[in-house]
Formats: structure tokens, C-alpha cells, sequence
DNA sequence: GCAGATTCTTGCAGTCACTGCAAACTATTA
DNA sequence: TAATAGTTTGCAGTGACTGCAAGAATCTGC
């Protein structure tokens, strides 16, 4: 019979995932996530390079120390959201939980500021955002019927984060949470009340 | 006295990168953007690799061939959009025509479908969008005041255009530009008035 | 039209990311 | 404990990209 999530083989990869990403996110803080090789983080977590690039299919993606449980939880609140609780407002609720998560993590800081700061690892983030907001997208239009919605107001939550996260950084006088929360009251009500009406 | 643009060593380098962009965009369509290496491009622009990354900083950069003029007409008609125009309407007017001259072009088939398909050519892509994107928004703050909202506008414009792509490509029974229009209809009037109401 | 300053191109050597393959190793199962 | 299935590793190779210094072109003032 198969021992499946309890086995020791099972146990050793979460190690060896777990060391990996560690690594990464302690040495590209240290050393700025350019600099970092990925001789260096298979060293650190004592395991061959080789089998670093069994892990991940990008250095990146060990800095990014993406959690796969997040996407899995949000597309399970999407599908089991009540009837009565308008699908903004799912995606609100699930981004202000993720958010709470970074923050108790300490890791929203740390890691958000290294993330914007590089390039390479802006794009891999979202390489991997786009990934998953289609599958969300999948799953609010199966919701709500309406594939050019879904699909906006996915997109669009996924871009008030960034844009909170991005004027946070630039002005840090108001708190990333009260800037999503603004973000998300503007798209819900309208971004322009008296849009074409200036049109020729 | 300076030549400046008028040149002989100006129309070369003019010259040297077009015909590097054409050749990158040529191969890229005939093996697949992912199986194009910088070496072939640059043989078929009869120059050496070196030149190939003197004038692209990544392989993509050629293949993506952007056109710089695109984003300075944008910034140019948000500083002088008329007073009475609401700004997401400017936005849409400046999407529209762009998307006009690609599809003149008949580019928008051609390598928006390339880029489509191909990872690593959408996310040098979103790369150097988010960095137009930070410029317009500062156009826009400079007019309208409200840096959330003025980000917004524009990243929420970015967005409208991708998703419209997107959504065009998985069933192409509407035109991108009427689903673009139809985009921006739902950011301007609000995506959910019924924000908050079901909130626990 | 020419010498000298400026700018481009090029080859070369080197680093690093990432991949496929086959051998060695280790947990699991019967 | 022996067979099996999954994991790790070294190795060799491809390809992106960079810095450097030499050579070739263009441009400038005269």
C-alpha cells in the first residue's frame, strides 16, 4: 500500500524544497537576487546543482518561494463562495487573506521590496500570476457566467495589488491594506464616471 | 558641427537595427520564437553576436521590435488631451488608435500571436509595459491629481487590452477591439455594484 | 583632403542558466 | 530480502549574455 503523504521520501523532498527556498530568499537578500547563482543556493541547502533545476524550473522561482496552497485555497473559497456575496467581493476577501498571510510572515516586506526591486524576478512573478489567473478567471466565469467579467475582475484584483504594493513603495505614507481596500472600492464603483462623454 | 540624425553613421545604425528586428521577427515566425538563437538572427542581419547584443539587451527586445514612437504620442495626448475629457476615456482613444495602426500594420495577427504563444516573449512584453505604464501614470497623476486612481486608469487600461487579446484568442468569435471596448465599458461604470454587500 | 578624435563592430574568453542522459542511490512494496 | 519505482548526481553540452581590447568606419576641425 502507498504511504503517501506520510512517507519519508515524501518528507525529505518538503525538506529539500524547504531548505532550497530558504536558501534562496536568505542569499538573495544578502547578495541581491541578481548575484545570486544557483551553484551557490544548491551549496547552501547541500544538494547538487542539478538537483536544484529538479525542483524549479528557474532560479527565480525558489526566491519567489511561491506557495501553491494560496491558489488552490482561493480557487476553493471562488467555488464554494454564498450565492449572495458579489464576486468583487470574494476577490477581495481572498486577497486581503493572502495579504494578512505575507504580513504575519514578515514576509510581504522582505520579500515584496526584493521582488520589486528586480526585474528578473518581477517577470517570473508574474509569469507565474498569469498562470493562475486563468484558472481563477476559469472559476469565477463558471460562477457568474459573464468569461469578459471573470476575467477583468480577476485581472484587475490582481492589478490593484500590484499598483498598492508599487504606490506603497514609492510614498510608504499609507498602509498597503488601505490602498487595496481603495483600489477595489474605485473598481467596483467605476474608475470614470464620466467616461466618453469628453469623446469628439 | 554635429550631423546628428541626418548622419551617414546614424542611417547605418538605423539601418543595422531594422534589419536586425525584421530578421528576428522573419525566424521567429518560421521556427518558433523559443527555437530562434541570437546567432541565427544575427547571421541573417550579417552581423556579429556581439553587434546582435549591442543593439538588443535580450534576444526578445528584437523579436518584440517595439516602437518607441507608440509611447511618446501616448504621453504626448495625455498632457494635451482637452480639459472636458474624463481620463479614461483619453485612455481609450490612445488604445484604440494603437491598436488601429497594428492592425494597418498587420502586425497584430502576425506577431500578437507569436507573442501569445510564447512565454518568454509575453513577459519581456509585460516587463516593458509596466515600465510605460509607470510613465503614463505620471503623466496622468500630473492631469487628474489622484496618483491611486490615475494608476489605476492605466494599469486597468493595460489590463483591458491583454484580456481582450486573451479572451480573442480563446474563442475568436468577437473582434479584440469590440471586446475592448466593451472592457473598458465595465472599468468606467464599475465591475460590481453590488461591492461589499455580501460580505460577512 | 587629411590627421586625430569619436564611435561601431568584432572576436575572444569567460560566466551562468538550464537540459538530457545514464549511473548510483534510496525508499517502498510484495 | 529482492524487485521496483522514484530521487540524486555528475557530466557534457547548448545558448544567452558580458567585458575587454583591437581594428574599422565615420566624423570633425583644419
Amino acid at each position: 500500500m502507498s504511504q503517501g503523504e506520510g512517507g519519508l521520501r515524501e518528507r525529505k523532498k518538503l525538506q529539500t524544497r524547504a531548505a532550497l527556498t530558504d536558501a534562496a530568499l536568505r542569499l538573495a537578500l544578502e547578495k541581491g537576487p541578481d548575484s545570486v547563482t544557483a551553484e551557490e543556493i544548491a551549496e547552501a541547502a547541500d544538494v547538487s546543482v542539478r538537483t536544484f533545476f529538479n525542483y524549479f524550473p528557474h532560479k527565480e522561482y525558489a526566491i519567489l518561494g511561491r506557495n501553491p496552497a494560496h491558489l488552490e485555497s482561493a480557487l476553493e473559497r471562488i467555488a464554494t463562495a454564498p450565492a449572495e456575496q458579489s464576486p468583487l467581493t470574494t476577490m477581495w476577501l481572498i486577497v486581503r487573506d493572502v495579504l494578512h498571510d505575507l504580513m504575519a510572515e514578515g514576509e510581504l516586506s522582505r520579500r515584496g521590496e526584493l521582488i520589486m526591486g528586480s526585474p528578473s524576478l518581477l517577470y517570473h512573478l508574474m509569469l507565474s500570476s498569469m498562470d493562475d489567473e486563468r484558472q481563477l478567471s476559469a472559476a469565477l466565469t463558471e460562477r457568474i457566467g459573464d468569461p469578459l467579467r471573470a476575467r477583468l475582475i480577476v485581472s484587475a484584483a490582481g492589478t490593484a495589488c500590484r499598483v498598492a504594493v508599487e504606490l506603497h513603495k514609492d510614498g510608504p505614507d499609507s498602509a498597503p491594506a488601505d490602498l487595496v481596500d481603495a483600489a477595489f472600492q474605485l473598481l467596483a464603483q467605476g474608475l470614470d464616471p464620466d467616461y466618453q462623454k469628453g469623446s469628439s
